[in-house]
Parts: structure tokens; sequence; C-alpha cells
DNA sequence: GGCGAATCGTCAACC
DNA sequence: ACGATTCGCC
């Protein structure tokens, strides 16, 4: 086993990759060279002799996944690299799932439901559970029985008030649509190895060595879903005096995800729920300047209830932080992509050497646009972009229909899309119908009981429909079936696209949502090339948001746009922070929840992504709902040390470009020296 | 029952 | 400013 040497290693975390036994707890600073240790102890297993598929290491992104993939790869052989289970916790439990589920009742081609899927559901339940005078938001609904689930409540705590009976309703509909949502991958994979010993004991012998990746964020689900995986059950004679291989990385600074139930004293009391551990404290920083790393320490300091730290980089030099007021958003937009620009250039710098971070998903759209204009490659992270296009979304109903005829939200979605004489009158009576009987809708449609209340016309349609599907998932069924070519046939034969081009305004919109129909099928195609979990795994991958477009521009890289949430855990030379206002971040519901530590925490992380230089804009009037609103820049500003940080207005830039970009190129150089 | 037009409500973050 | 939903007409 060559490729790695541990002497490069500062003593804190060589002793973080020398402990392969028992718990450990890595306190690990922004940049501290967490994902490098991470690497660094796998392969260092993997080179005492620990056999790879032993080892599981649990994420939070994806794309924290992927990139610590590609980084063992790098350190050893690739069918040893292969082996290692590096993956989200959904993704995980969807695993498990697709394996164990049907000891919880289940059928193993379950479906999974998004957010949208949920709310169309729960909006539904609503509508027939609640009398003419009760009144429930949607939302309220979906985020008080997500709540519930993520604190392991299986029955509501009261069924008497509509929200209790709606939270019952929701389930047992899950139930027999064969589905489950996102909080139930984590519940319901937690209740089955809880339950079932036998199973507990199959995934312990297949994981023994357990590594989580941002600890701080998770909620207690997740970590009874660790225990359950690192501990014996409290019944086995192993139980007592066991020292479970659990090593867990994380920053309480760096701790975002409370809105999501993450529980900080997870992390915090790591000792109660695994005693005896080693710790490590990881607090040289290796990414970021001076300027950057004490700008981003002038801030966090404020917040109250942090374990204490002395976070230090070694990194002199290099610009200070800038702090930019714009106009409007356009205008911020437009300095943004003329910076990048010129930058590059001057600098000789990469596209990917370049990030731009918001606080929501909205913030992007003007970037993007400004990005097509001037031909700035970009990629998009995270965010909904594909995923939640009606094309996209229609293509994936088709193919859970396939897999699942009893995924009623899939198949409403289809049903009548496009036009094939189903009205939404019959899907109404269907659904009731399937509703009374406890079936579901697709039963409905083959039950003469419902169809011979209907008009001939309507059930020449229903069972011309029922056909369509029945053959094509008999297809799909065959052996040795080349599984993207049925389902592209489905596509084709269903008219989809024809009604599709019809709906489209321009041809300019037919052409993009064409390539995108085209763009999911190929998708398919190539994920077939190399994966043998067939329609089923890709199907889930979409659902976790995996490696969505990874046949093109994808990997030619770009300047990367993302959230502040998904830049946990990556890092730029070059770094803009934009919509520094107040009320974007904090962001003003976060004053009204008492959570304004969370934010400042989150411009925490966004500040700490930077290596070289960091921007933060500001705009003085921002387009939002569509009409243009007046903001003032981030009270967060005023916490930053102003020895670091250098105030302009985009005027002032402008006018004196030159001299900005040679002196910016003179710094460019050194630190290339330095490198 | 189907279609285009007007109107409504949304933008907090992730899997 | 956009997509979803509802309305009113054929």
């Amino acid at each position: 086993m060559a490729g790695f040497r541990l002497f490069d290693l500062n003593p804190e975390q060589e002793l973080a990759v020398r402990t392969t036994e028992g718990p450990l707890l890595i306190l690990a600073g922004a940049g501290s060279g967490k994902t490098r240790v991470i690497t660094m102890r796998t392969a260092f297993m993997l080179s005492q002799g620990i056999a790879a598929d032993s080892i599981l290491a649990v994420t939070f992104t994806n794309k924290a996944a992927t990139e610590m993939r590609e980084r063992l790869a790098a350190l050893v052989p690739e069918d040893q690299a292969k082996k290692v289970t590096m993956s989200t916790f959904h993704a995980l439990c969807v695993r498990i799932l697709r394996q164990d589920i049907e000891a919880l009742g289940y059928k193993k081609n379950f479906s999974i439901y998004d957010e949208g899927d949920q709310m169309g559901l729960i909006k539904k339940i609503i509508t027939r559970t609640a009398s003419r005078d009760e009144k429930l938001d949607p939302h309220v609904a979906k985020n008080a029985i997500s709540k519930a689930k993520n604190n392991g409540w299986r029955a509501p705590e009261d069924d008497k008030t509509l929200l209790g009976a709606v939270f019952a309703r929701y389930n047992a509909d899950l139930k027999t649509l064969n589905a489950v949502d996102f909080d139930d991958l984590l519940l319901l994979t937690v209740r089955l190895l809880n339950d079932h010993p036998a199973v507990q004991e199959r995934w312990q012998r297949r994981f023994k060595y357990l590594m989580v990746d941002e600890f701080q964020d998770t909620n207690r689900l997740q970590l009874d879903l660790v225990s359950l995986l690192a501990k014996p059950h409290p019944t086995s004679p192993e139980f007592a005096g066991m020292r479970p291989n659990v090593a867990v990385v994380g920053d309480d600074d760096q701790s975002i995800y409370g809105w999501r139930g993450a529980d900080v004293t997870n992390i915090l009391e790591f000792e109660a729920h695994f005693p005896g551990p080693t710790v490590v404290k990881l607090e040289q920083n290796y990414r970021s300047t001076n300027f950057i790393l004490g700008t981003a320490n002038s801030l966090i300091k404020n917040n109250p209830r942090r374990r204490p730290k002395n976070l230090w980089s070694a990194k002199d030099g290099g610009e200070k932080v800038k702090i930019i007021a714009m106009p409007d958003d356009r205008q911020e937009a437009e300095f943004i992509t003329e910076e990048i620009n010129a930058r590059k250039t001057a600098e000789a710098q990469k596209w990917e050497d370049f990030a731009v971070l918001f606080r929501m998903n909205a913030q992007s759209r003007q970037v993007e646009e400004n990005f097509r204009r001037l031909r700035v490659p970009y990629r998009i992270i995270g965010g909904k972009s594909f995923f939640d296009r009606r094309e996209v979304k229609d293509i994936l109903a088709y193919a859970s229909c396939l897999l699942n005829v009893d995924d009623d939200v899939a198949l409403l979605r289809i049903i009548n899309t496009p036009a094939r004489g189903i009205s939404d009158t019959t899907v109404e009576k269907a659904t009731e119908y399937s509703i009374r009987t406890h079936t579901s809708v697709f039963k409905a449609l083959r039950d003469d009981r419902f169809l011979g209340a209907l008009r001939a016309a309507t059930q020449n349609a229903i069972e011309k429909f029922a056909a369509f599907l029945d053959e094509h998932e008999t297809k799909l069924h065959e052996p040795l079936s080349n599984q993207p070519a049925v389902l592209r046939k489905l596509i084709e034969e269903s008219g989809y696209l024809a009604d599709l081009q019809r709906t489209c305004k321009t041809p300019e919109e037919w052409m993009d949502r064409e390539r995108s129909v085209r763009d999911i099928l190929a998708s398919f195609e190539t994920f077939e090339g190399r994966s043998d979990k067939g329609l089923q795994g890709f199907l889930d991958e979409m659902m976790l948001r995996q490696e969505r477009e990874d046949d093109k521009e994808d990997d030619e890289g770009g300047v990367t746009l993302i959230t502040l949430h998904a830049s946990k855990g990556l890092e730029f030379p070059h770094v803009y922070l934009m919509g520094v206002e107040e009320g974007v971040i904090p962001h003003d519901r976060s004053k009204l929840e008492g959570t304004v530590d969370e934010e400042r925490r989150l411009l925490y992380v966004g500040i700490t992504r930077a290596q070289r230089t960091l921007a933060l804009t500001w705009c003085r009037q921002r387009a939002k709902y569509g009409s243009v609103v007046p903001c003032i820049s981030s009270s967060f500003l005023k916490e930053l040390d102003p020895e670091l940080v250098e105030h302009r207005d985009v005027g002032d830039i402008i006018n004196k470009p030159v001299a900005e970009e040679a002196a910016a190129a003179k710094f460019g150089a050194i630190f290339d020296m330095l490198d």
C-alpha cells in the first residue's frame, strides 16, 4: 500500500489517522484538513489489513460523498476504493430498506416521495378529512409530521385533533401506496434494526468500521442509526464492555441544520453515547489567508455557547476581504460576472477556482443569466433546477408507475398526461373508491365494480391505459430486458412528447424541454452502463439528487454556483458571497424563530470556504416577488474585524480597474510561488 | 370534458 | 417573475 505518507500530517491529524479502534471524536475546525484526515485514515485502515467492504463512511451531501470517494481513489488502488461504502444517510437507508424492508410489511419496490409528492398527498388528505369549518395549512401539517417522525414518534400524540387525524391518515396512506417519504427512510431503518435483531446483526457484520462526517448536524434518528449499526443489541452478551469502532468528525461552529432537527448535543455529549472515546482537536487551518480566517473568527466569536477553540493559519499576505455595496441585484450579478472574468485573465485562474455563494436558490438566477450571456461556464450544485422541471417529473412518474403501479401519486400525475379521456371527475371517483376499499387507484381502475358505474367511453379509455401500463411493465421485468429501451418506448407510445410540444409557447422552450427529456432517458442509459440496479436503482438515485447529469457539461467544471448550506465542506480559491443583507442573512424568519446564531454560523461557513480572496456583496435594493424593495446591509457585517476588511462601493472599483487588476496579478504570482 | 386566460401565492436551507 | 391553480367559455 503506497501513495500516502503519514509524515505529511501534523501530530493531531496523525493521531486521528492512527486511531482505528474504539470510539473517536475528531473536533475539526474549518479548513483543518478534515477530509484529508478521513481519507488518509481510511487508506491507513486498508493498509492495516482491514477489509475495504467493512468500512462505512457517512456524509450529509452527495457532493461530500463524491469528493471523499475521489480523494480516496487517489490514495489506494481502484478496486479497494470502490469497495469502501461512502454514502449519505439517506442513500444508506435506501440500500438497507431495499434489502430488508419486507420485515416491516412493505414491498421491496417501494416508492420514495419527495417534498412535492408529500405535499400533494397531504393536501388531498386535508381536503377529504377536514370538515367545512376546519382549516389546516398543508405546510404546517407537513412540518409537524416531519418533526414528529424525526423525534421517532410512531403515532400521533393526539389523534382527536385534525392534525393528528391527518398524520395517522398520511402514514396509513403511504403504506397502502407502498411509499416512504424522506423522513421514513431514516425512521423505518431505525425501526427495522431496532425491532429485528437478526437484521441488525447482519448489517453489523457487514460494516465493522463507521465514520460519520459533519456529526454536529446529525439528528436524533441519525444518532440512533449510528448506534444501531455500531453497538450490539442490548440483549446480546457482547453488549457490555464492547467498544464500537465509530469515528465522528464535526465542528459546533458549523452546525447549520438545526431547522432539520440537528441536535448539537450529539457531538457535545458524544462521550455519553460512546463512552471513553479518543478525542482529537484539529485547530490549524490550511485553507485560508489570515485576512479571511481572522474575519471569520471575528464574526463567530459573537455566538454564545461554543466549544472553546483556537483556530489559526500560517498563511500571511493576500488581499483584505472586500465588502462591496451594489445599487441593485442586477448590477450585483453583473459585477460578479465581470470580476470573475477579469481575475481569471489577470491571474491565469481556471473557472473551477471561483465560486458564487448565496443564501437562497432564487438568488442564483440573475448570475446564471449573466454567465450564459457572457459564455462563462458554470455548474449549479444542489438547487432544484433540473429535478423540479415538469417534464422530468413526468418522465420519472411514468418510470415509477412501471415499477410500482400502486404508487398513486405517480399514477395520478400521468393518468391523463397527455389527455387520454380520463377526466378529473373520473380520477376523483377512482380515488374515492380506492380509499373506500383500501386499495390503490390502479387496482380501482381494474375493478369491475368501479368500472361498471362509468360511461362506456370512459371504461374504454381506462382499460386502454391500464393495458398500456401492464404491457410495458411485463416487458420491463422480462429477463435480459433492455430497461432504458422499455422506458423510451413507453414514453414514445404515450404520445407525451407531442403533447409537450403542443403546450410549449416558443420553439426555444420546446427545444429546452425536449432536451431534458432526452437527457433523463440518456442518463438512465449511462446508469445502466455502470450499475446493475436497473430502473429501481436509477430512480433511487434521482430521488436522492445524485449525479444528475453525469454525461455532459457537468464534468467540464466551471464556476460553482451554490447555496451556503450546500457549500459546507467545500473550498475555492476565490469566493463571492452575494446578498449579504439584513433579511437575507440573517433571514427574516430566523429572527422570529430565534435562530440568528445559526444564521451567523451559516455566514461563518460561507466565509471559511475561501482560500485566497473573498468578496461579500450587498444591494441597496433588490427585486423580491417581482417588485423592487429597498435593502440595508447585514448586521453581521458590523461584527467583522475592521482591520481585515475593506468597504467599497461598486462605483469606486469601476473607476480604477487597471491598477486593481495589476495588484491582484502580483498577489497571484506570490501565491503561486508559495504553492 | 378540454382549453386558454386570469389570478394566486411563493423565496430558507437538504436528502 | 414565475409556476400552479382556478375560472369561464367552447
